[in-house]
DNA sequence: CGAATGCTTGACTGCGGTCAAACGATGTGG
DNA sequence: CCACATCGTTTGACCGCAGTCAAGCATTCG
């Protein structure tokens, strides 16, 4: 394991390395090459204000890039307006890296708040050639495919099969663990930078029933909500009401 | 392209083989290693009664296995006996195959309808040590990879933001798309051995819902089912109710 | 300070769930 | 061959979760 330090304020680029660098060691024991790799990429950053689309649904896929900070979403929207998020992209997520060869992209891809990115095309291509001094990575990235796999299939079970209350804890417990790796909770803690239509756009409800559903959790003392803050009251409850199970592993791998 | 012959009867090995080759061939050209690894796979079979758990949600992966007849799914059940079924696994459907290193499973495999198999540990094993012998193999398994993925995106904006008729809508062409990749369309009918039940479990909707929903798309006209099949008497107008669009190549590629 | 955006509340509606019973098909054993 | 059990489908009555509509607040920001 490589040791690395946390000292900066967000936005800055050597936290923002460390956190991803923190975030794939944690999954694959990296090698200094690779980790050179990842802290190369800290150049060329790229802004964008919230609501950038970023990538066309059906369109070519993106050009690799990795989230540095905000956040986007992963979303289709039906002909009459109804929209629908996949999944949202947090710091340290990518997009367009490492995908099968598809022609097209499978979904939109959109700036939920304002965002910065890194070009990952030097990650993309080690990986697509399958770089054997990045085999670390690439394990990584695998592993990383399989837990965006799962959380689609529990995405699917919130929206087939849980109430609104169920599918608003289990969102919260999910957002906790993947800000956790990172390093954006504390105290049981995050920043929640969504609206409530953002919320409800993911979780197949009205902007007026999240509401209530939100209200309803701070009545029953699960959680507690001040200016842009997320605080978990009752996690193990929230599990227990959401059929939650862990994902992430919580300690470093041995091998 | 290859040429092969579909004269005989289902449950023949030849004409599931022939079946499997022609949908890998329609994503890529073969080589005739290739086509001989596939067509080697037809001993060592397998039946499972409907109902056989053929693999444990959260335990270790199947053993690859490809279906030769009847239908499997992909499942979830919730700690109370909610059930979601994720998708459904036809003829020419893997599982345990070519997956991302996974450690365990994402979600229960169970065969809906009397199950065939055949062990496909030879495909998984070439794919694994990515045989160079099986290259177009591979790139195929990687497009099936994002036809899945693609499936599970339109699941979830089916389940978040479509009502029971547009599911049930987008559901009927989904299936028809897939079937017929396989040789088991005719004349827009094909047979469903699915009960209403099971719809509903994909569907996120109860079982008396999913009654009611087919029964007002039989009055409109847009359906017709006797004796386990079903018939699209107006795919276009189904296509337009639930935004359905199409993701396989209907012509083999040119490459 | 006003405009915009997002949050909150209330009244009402409706889609889809639940419960219960009947019906139909299939299959099995006496 | 029929009696009976089982499984799946259908129907009706009723309910409730969540959506819709509409208005009023609260923040934030130019």
């Amino acid at each position: 394991m490589t040791t690395v330090s946390f000292q900066r304020t967000p936005r800055e680029p050597f936290v923002f390395i460390d956190r991803v660098i923190r975030r794939y060691a944690r999954l694959k024991t990296l090698s200094e090459y690779e980790i050179g790799l990842l802290r190369g990429l800290g150049s060329r950053r790229e802004n964008h204000p919230a609501g950038t689309e970023l990538c066309n649904d059906g369109g070519k896929p993106p050009h690799p890039r990795m989230i540095v900070d905000g956040w986007a979403g992963r979303i289709r929207i039906l002909p009459d307006g109804r929209r629908q998020i996949f999944t949202f992209l947090l710091p340290g997520d990518g997009m367009g890296i490492c995908t099968r060869p598809n022609p097209r992209a499978l979904s939109a891809t959109m700036a939920l708040t304002p965002l910065q990115t890194v070009d990952a095309a030097a990650l993309h291509d080690a990986l697509l050639r399958r770089d054997p001094r990045c085999a670390g990575l690439l394990e990584a990235f695998a592993v990383i495919g399989g837990l965006d796999e799962a959380m689609l299939l529990d995405h699917v079970v919130r929206l087939g099969r849980q109430t609104a209350y169920e599918r608003m804890a289990h969102l919260i417990l999910d957002l906790r663990e993947r800000l956790a790796v990172i390093g954006l909770v504390e105290d049981d803690t995050f920043i929640l930078p969504l609206t409530q239509e953002l919320l409800a756009d993911a979780l197949g409800l009205s902007v007026v029933h999240v509401n209530r559903t939100l209200q309803q959790m701070r009545r029953d003392e699960l959680i507690e909500t001040k200016q842009g803050r997320l605080k978990l009251l009752d996690p193990d409850a929230l599990a227990v009401i959401s059929d939650f199970r862990h994902r992430q592993p919580t300690a470093p791998p041995r091998a």
